[in-house]
DNA sequence: GTTAGCACTCCGCTGACCCGAGTGCTAAGA
DNA sequence: TCTTAGCACTCGGGTCAGCGGAGTGCTAAC
């Protein structure tokens, strides 16, 4: 890691913080304005030649201000940033947009919205993953004379329902009593905790339903196979078009179109989970398309595993400060939300 | 409505059909050409003249050539078009994308993303109208000691839970019992047919535990109230990104942020469901936003009744015959699919 | 009614020019 | 050794004139 006395951090500091507001490279005398610091322009050019001796500042041509790297965004986001909290008013704002929600899914959507309604960046969220949640109760419920619909209802409020050709004629009490015995029997357990051996201990107590219960087990697999292409939700992707280093609409279409496929907000979001908040800085993004962006990420947790992440997209020229504490406290939102409903 | 002789029409369809293709305002020679007419060029201006007379045509400066008015697409569609049946090879990809489904939400979602793959357009697409959906079963399912879950399953494979709080303890056996009664009374009414008065007769019957029903009725009101701020979908926002006409990312910017709003996209798709498919273009919106875009939308339905509607969003420069067979054959397609999973 | 001919218009591109911002360097001062 | 004033230098961006070309509208002849 890169050492740089006080004042270069100074100097650093001030660098980001005047072009992330302005968009435009900024001068040595800009700032000495905005440090009220006693030393000529000239000084702080030296420091400047400096930094960008250290790959930190850039110069876009001969006469122009300089511009953070990448390297320097992310010298300043590990060591000298402060985080912004969300003032109180946002707070209660925040609290209110996430008010209501009925589905686990929605209350994701509704996340993505708060995010992106408060920043001028894009947001993006993924919806608990289905296989932490703790199973609670599966129904049956008869469609036709043999097709049926199972339901399974998990904590925090998750629906999962699909229906199912029995092939065989299914009496509604036979389908009552099959719910019943079902049910208790996964009662608490996790999704991907339910496994082919606990279905088959109850086919085998079962075994006048079989083929049912088999059609499910086979759902249920599915279900975790399709997690890598779990849902996600994107909102305010109008909001990065104002950014002026996206201007152009070509550029900004790709970036656009990349955040449009769930696969690659996927990947965005399943990048670090063992911390609270990560960053992606511009060329770190293994993304070609994603290079010119920056992501602010959180995992949220229910009853203590990591269930999901949310995070912020914009320009690498972010408000990190503001963006990874408004991250950091709806992850934690989140988290306590889907914690009580259980 | 305007009359145009034989050679008009057809001028004015090729300007149209060159127009769209190319993306530049076309002139005489280039109709013509398109024409392979016996006729010169000059007799095309003087007929291209007369159009622009009629207000069909414009000219964006002296020297340019003609490009069409809204109001000249507006004969088209309504008079010149030949539809594009897409061929049988999307029909088959279409079908597959509509494939696999789970819940009726998650269908519309895919109709939205077939329809964006396969044009350069943004679609839009709204969930079923949850009001027109029959009832099929309600359950309840005990969360805690006094919370309980009601799962209203309707057929189209519609899944609307939500949790409450009875206020006393609740029996399992009771629950099990109640939501016997309360499906066998409700069976096979739509959703907005469930009245206060058919409640109340259940109440009657079931008054020992009238709290819960009452709170039940309260959410199937809220969820009709709910109903204009219907779930929708847009994809391929990134597609129009594309057009030329919306290279500047300033007013591409304000297009999408208006189809971000889902009321906008309610609207848009609420438009003219007595219609099997309708055409908005540019000036014809009411929404200031939306002068420079073309809407083809349709509505779908489900056992006869209309259950919402599905579009395609682009410039007024658009692939008009093309985008109104689309969108008619998956809103056939969709309403076969929510038919016959009934 | 059609068409050849032609003058006319106006966009968009190019290159010249200048202005201003901001730099890097040098040399003097603390 | 660090700081600073002074200054030449560089380069982007804006303005402007000039032009080439596309396409028109008009006129007059067929």
């Amino acid at each position: 890691m890169l050492e740089l006395d006080a004042r270069k951090q100074e100097i650093l500091r001030a660098v980001i913080h005047t072009y992330v507001t302005e968009a435009e490279p900024v001068g040595s005398e800009r700032i000495v304005q905005f440090l009220r610091a006693r030393v000529s322009p000239a000084t702080i050019r030296n420091e400047m030649a400096a930094l960008e001796e250290l790959g930190v500042l850039m110069h876009p041509h001969t006469s122009a201000g300089r511009v953070p790297t990448d390297q320097g965004y992310r010298l300043y986001v590990d060591l000298l940033l402060r985080e912004e909290q969300p003032s109180h008013r946002e707070r209660t704002r925040l609290r209110r947009l996430l008010g209501e929600h009925e589905e686990v899914d929605r209350l994701a959507g509704a996340v993505a919205h708060a995010l992106a309604s408060v920043t001028d960046y894009a947001s993006v969220v993924s919806a608990p993953l289905p296989e932490r949640q703790l199973f609670k109760h599966l129904h049956f419920i008869p469609l036709g004379s043999t097709q049926v619909m199972a339901v399974i209802v998990t904590d925090g409020g998750g629906i999962h329902g699909r229906a199912f050709d029995a092939r065989e004629r299914l009496e509604p009490e036979a389908l009552d009593r099959l719910s019943r015995v079902v049910s208790q029997a996964l009662q608490g357990y996790a999704l991907d905790e339910i496994t082919e051996d606990l279905l088959a201990r109850m086919v085998d107590e079962a075994a006048w339903q079989q083929r049912i219960l088999l059609a499910i087990l086979e759902w249920l697999r599915e279900r975790l196979r399709a997690a890598a292409a779990r849902r996600v939700y994107i909102e305010g992707a109008a909001n990065i078009l104002k950014q002026p280093e996206f201007r152009d609409a070509r550029a900004a279409g790709l970036v656009l179109a990349a955040l449009e496929d769930e696969h690659v907000v996927a990947e965005l979001l399943a990048a670090a989970p063992e911390r609270d908040v990560w960053v992606t800085i511009g060329s770190e993004h293994r993304r070609e398309e994603l290079r010119g962006t920056s992501v602010v990420a959180a995992p949220y947790t229910m009853h203590g595993h990591v269930a999901g992440a949310l995070g912020i997209v914009g320009p690498t020229r972010m408000r990190y400060g503001r963006a990874i504490a408004l991250v950091r406290y709806l992850a934690l939102s989140l988290g306590e939300i889907l914690g009580e409903t259980s």
